[in-house]
DNA sequence: CGAGTATTTGAGCAGCATCAATAAGAGTGG
DNA sequence: CCACTCTTATTGATGCTGCTCAAATACTCG
């Protein structure tokens, strides 16, 4: 990311701020904004045709989104805590990434981003079973620094139990009985529902 | 994908033929290439820790692969039927993207492409039985034209049981069996393993 | 503090995985 | 072309996992 591109976004975008649980776009609006989140948590979901929410991500700092190809939405944006965002018009963006072409090197790396995310999702969903699916998303959660303490193991969830099993794909009864049945079992520590600690029992599965 | 960029590739690609079965490229391998698929059909999966197969993706003609981001691949191709594929280096891709900023274009687009799938991928694992996992599979496939006939509404299955199974996230027997319940309850017809003829019954779903 | 929301917990059942055996189909060499 | 082998697919029996519906409890926010 040079330097130069960044400055130049810097001064071109709105700086946009929206309280928790506050929507960002939704789902079949049109896809005016390219968005940049600076700081907080996002929840990336979308409504099927037969009724089900589905959790496609969760994005953090440094992530773009509202890069689409057709002209609206194919997913909300949620806030899950208080969030920073950077704001651009798509035609802006699109103008601008014939003066600087390292724009696309910066798409083409939030594509990556977003595709890898996507892989690794498609791994957790594919665990044989709930309680596998769970412990592997909280170790890839437990990388990220902003919720994660490493020296006291305590992680902070941004998210509720049917968030997350919205995004692994099961229920959020299972959810929890997966939560009480790895502190039965020594693999967490529950402090209080949003707030968990790993112990060495887990981390060393990693 | 302007005329020039294709002209110019086209004549410095290797043009590269390989039989059903056999291995395009393996995960860990030194990515030393970049393959754009001409014609047949590949299968992309990679190998966990645990020792479970996972099929992440079927690609079809006018997709590439071998697009990553670190130096050895991520994941193995491997051909399901006979395929045409070219291939350039990737070094010379990235020389090559100097003079013409084109190639960005392409390179995203494959990306979003891929990132399209990958979604749709990620629904289809969420579909809460397995039967609606195996429907939503074929209709999705009924798309490519090389291998459904929409007049007799005959299919092709280029994939075993088994990679079905391990792109849906279940058993191959559960696979078998989904198609067994699709055949008595007049979803689908079945002419023999590989071929099967859909019904308007199911076909309505879409 | 009180109302609404999120989470936990329980009981019963449906669906899928597992293990196992058989059948169908593909590939090979005489 | 047929017989044989090997792979792929089907089918069966059984147990476990996770879903459904329901109720109680914990937590949040005004």
């Amino acid at each position: 990311m040079a330097p130069d591109i960044v400055s130049v976004l810097d001064q071109i975008c709105t700086d946009i701020r929206k309280p928790a649980k506050s929507v960002v776009f939704r789902q079949g609006e049109q896809a005016d904004f390219i968005y940049f989140l600076q700081s907080g948590a996002l929840r990336i979901d979308c409504q099927l045709e037969d009724g089900r929410n589905l959790v496609l991500d969760f994005l953090w700092p440094d992530r773009f989104l509202g890069i689409v190809e057709n002209d609206v939405y194919a997913w909300s944006a949620t806030a899950l805590v208080d969030v920073h965002l950077k704001r651009l018009r798509r035609s802006t963006l699109q103008s601008l990434a014939q003066d600087y072409p390292r724009i696309m090197d910066l798409l083409l790396q939030q594509k990556s981003a977003s595709l890898m995310a996507a892989k690794n999702h498609i791994i957790l969903m594919s665990c044989p079973t709930a309680t596998h699916k769970l412990i592997g998303f909280l170790l890839d959660y437990s990388k990220r620094p902003e919720y994660y303490n490493p020296a006291t193991q305590m992680l902070t969830l941004v998210m509720s139990r049917k968030d997350i099993a919205d995004y692994l794909g099961m229920t959020f009864e299972t959810t929890s009985r997966v939560f009480k049945y790895l502190e039965t079992h020594n693999y967490i520590r529950k402090i209080n529902h949003r707030q968990i600690q790993l112990t060495p029992h887990i981390l060393q599965d990693a």
